[in-house]
DNA sequence: GCGCCTCGAGTTCC
DNA sequence: CTCGAGGCGC
């Protein structure tokens, strides 16, 4: 049998050791033709033949899951970076946004447009609302009018180069006319329910498993390896945002800009408005929710933005999302089932985590058979959930009503109390770890469980390690979930703790090159993983201190950390200090903003521990550390530390701290001798006091203006 | 001391 | 995405 042809003999009449022979001879003959078709530009195989491979290699896995590893193609293609895509950065991140469910949550969010921008209660603020389309967001760079580079969102700031299949999208334009030198236009990649339909038709034609929803079909259809398949695919575009412009945006409200996307060609959503109060916002929500199931796509919601684009710049971001938009979501779909058991999850802090095992049923489009139940508390029911009380308690065996809130995550929302069986007994939430049966004790006043195994708790250890190859923290590709307990075991090659991962590569060559000998793992595969955690060896300093796992120290308070101290080595010797009890240090760590008492203790109770210290030491030394971006330091208040106190007229407070801090100032709350500026409004009270005993310079809103001018 | 806001740590499915 | 809790303003 020559390598392309193929096998005529049915899949599930195969032994599976011939099956995953067969499977691998394909595999091997497809990623060859992957080869020759992407890098060298001269496919050997006809397109038909091709699929045909193809089709034989999928239907082999259907026959026989067993097949379907990590290291499948078909896994590879709809997975994570598989290498083939390449990463584009974006020179302006695509955030997400935050979410509203209750008309009440949208009030507020008008409320706190209307208080930051020191606005009365009731002035009118122009706001855009219009369908959030449940597509995949994609972002398109033009240069010079023409398309360059297409990418997802990915995690916000680096995704994938899908620029070929962006290009087979017909409702995309390939040239702009008048359009400025650089142009990056940002919406939603989506199919309509006809077409997904008829995609649908094709897959079963052709013996393939359809897709589960629209959104699904385009984001299988957009992450195609081959633009070929894409452009069998219509997919369809609306324009809704930008990112980078240069050398000047053309419009000053988010309603122009999208007219401006329309006269450039780009389609733009016909149901976008421009109101001015929250009850018309609401009204408009009403109206589109009435519409939803005529509009041939799947919206999931209405978003509203503040219209003009200075008060946009004004109102700035918080962490992740902006402060001037907000996605108001549709009431998600609910389904009811049966909770079969409830699993113990140990997290890396050794928080106990029951997880309801459910029996599978289709919520929203998506087979659901897990769902998260929170913690001990929950499963009693004890607390409140929003207004009402929950008098549940949940029991293996009861029915419940299941939805995916924000379509997304599943959640047990209530149980049905008629339908309970007979010998349902309460559940007794373990006392002991599953994993290293080391008691877990709840502390006074917490809601969650924790395992006390600390070191000796394997769970613990490996999501300990899970978290520092996390993508927000040091994003080792090739290192993810599923490989990593592999690694944990493995007696030849262990990863146990963050160090290990670094020295892989060296312990692999001192044993002889055993790692591409493994099972499920190629000579090439290996070299991946090497070069993927070579790539990684350089670590911003907050990624770094992110990746440590001390509790109460996430992304955030990391990057606080590491522009407070610049450099790994000073920020190792104040965390030393503090452990040892310094209170000076003590003092500087609690006048960094967000940064309080519970923090520093978790600080110093992770470096009092010669093993954490040790394990640090062992990392740091397989590390080169980038220092932290240092703030701004050519303005008059780079590196001072500022305090305002009092009511600000000039300004809100949140706006005074995002000035300061983008001029590299350091904004505190309280009044210490490392002040250096404090800015008083009307009312100042005992801060005032304190910075005259202190001797700190105290000045007016006025004179602040004047000194950062 | 109370209440608001933000962050961290947990979670699912593709 | 949600919940709980820390930080901080009032």
């Amino acid at each position: 049998m020559s390598r392309s042809s193929v096998s005529a003999v049915p899949v599930d009449s195969l032994s599976a050791e011939e099956a995953r022979a067969e499977h691998e001879r394909l595999g091997e003959a497809l990623a060859e033709a992957d080869r020759q078709y992407y890098q060298d530009d001269a496919p050997t195989l006809t397109d038909a033949d091709y699929d045909a491979l193809r089709r034989r290699y999928e239907a082999l896995e259907a026959a026989h899951p067993a097949l379907r590893t990590a290291e499948s193609l078909s896994e590879r293609v709809g997975a994570a970076p598989s290498g083939k895509f390449g990463k584009v950065t974006h020179a302006v991140p695509m955030l997400s946004l935050g979410n509203a469910f209750a008309d009440e949550e949208v009030t507020d969010f008008v409320g706190r447009v209307r208080r930051f921008l020191g606005l009365e209660a009731d002035a009118p603020v122009a706001m855009t609302a219009e369908p959030k389309i449940d597509g995949l967001s994609c972002s398109l760079r033009y240069v010079d009018g023409r398309l360059a580079v297409a990418a997802t969102r990915g995690d916000g700031a680096v995704g994938e180069d899908v620029t070929a299949n962006i290009r087979t999208i017909h409702e995309i334009p390939q040239v702009l006319k008048g359009a400025p030198e650089v142009l990056e236009v940002r919406g939603e990649v989506y199919l309509s329910h006809e077409d997904f339909r008829r995609i649908n038709a094709r897959q079963e034609e052709r013996g393939l498993p359809p897709f589960a929803n629209p959104r699904n079909a385009a984001a299988g259809s957009l992450r195609q390896l081959d633009p070929r398949i894409t452009a069998e695919r219509p997919l369809r575009f609306f324009a809704y945002a930008w990112g980078e412009i240069a050398p000047a945006r053309p419009r000053d409200t988010q309603s122009g800009m999208v007219k401006w996307f329309d006269e450039l060609g780009f389609p733009t959503n016909p149901l976008t408005v421009v109101c001015e109060s929250a009850e018309e916002l609401l009204a408009h929500y009403r109206r589109i929710g009435e519409m939803r199931a005529t509009l041939g796509y799947d919206i999931d919601g209405v978003v509203y933005k503040v219209d003009d684009l200075a008060l946009q710049a004004r109102l700035g971001f918080v962490s992740r999302s902006p402060r001037w938009a907000i996605a108001h979501k549709f009431a998600a779909e609910k389904a009811t089932t049966i909770l079969d058991a409830i699993d113990i999850q140990v997290g890396r802090t050794g928080a106990l985590t029951p997880v309801a095992k459910l029996r599978p049923v289709t919520v929203g489009g998506v087979v659901v058979s897990n769902a998260t139940l929170h913690n001990e508390d929950y499963i009693k029911g004890i607390g409140t959930d929003g207004a009402r009380f929950r008098e549940h308690d949940i029991r293996v065996g009861d029915t419940v009503i299941v939805q995916r809130a924000g379509d997304v995550i599943p959640q047990v929302l209530d149980v049905v109390p008629e339908k309970r069986p007979a010998d349902a007994r309460a559940y007794a939430f373990p006392t002991t770890c599953p994993a290293c049966g080391s008691p877990a004790i709840r502390e006074e006043g917490e809601a969650v469980r924790r395992c006390t195994g600390g070191f000796a708790c394997s769970a613990q250890a490996l999501e300990r390690l899970r978290h520092v190859v996390s993508r927000r923290v040091l994003d080792i590709e090739g290192l993810g979930a599923e490989r990593l307990p592999f690694f944990y075991e493995d007696p030849d090659l262990p990863i146990r703790e963050p160090a290990d991962i670094f020295t892989l590569a060296r312990r692999d060559q001192a044993n002889l090159k055993k790692l591409k000998d493994k099972e499920g793992f190629g000579a090439l595969s290996a070299k991946n993983l090497f070069d993927a955690i070579e790539a990684s060896r350089t670590v911003p300093l907050d990624r770094l201190i992110a990746a440590l796992g001390i509790r109460h120290v996430g992304e955030t308070t990391a990057r606080v950390l590491a522009r407070a101290y610049g450099t790994w080595q000073a920020f190792h010797d104040a965390a030393v200090r503090v452990a040892e009890g310094d209170a000076d240090t003590r003092h500087e760590l609690d006048s960094l903003d967000q940064i309080g008492d519970a923090v520093i203790d978790a600080l110093a109770a992770y470096f009092a521990e010669p093993r954490n210290r040790a394990m640090v030491e062992r990392l740091v030394a397989e590390l080169t550390v980038q220092e932290a971006e240092k703030p701004k330091s050519d303005t008059p208040v780079a590196g001072k530390t500022v305090v305002f106190t009092g009511s600000l007229e000039k300004m809100t407070r949140d706006e005074a701290k995002a000035m300061a801090e983008r001029l590299g100032a350091k904004v505190a709350g309280s009044v210490s001798k490392k002040t250096d500026y404090v800015v008083a409004g009307p009312g100042a009270g005992s801060k005032l006091d304190k910075a005259r005993d202190l001797g700190v310079i105290v000045m007016t809103e006025d004179e602040w203006f004047e000194l950062v001018k």
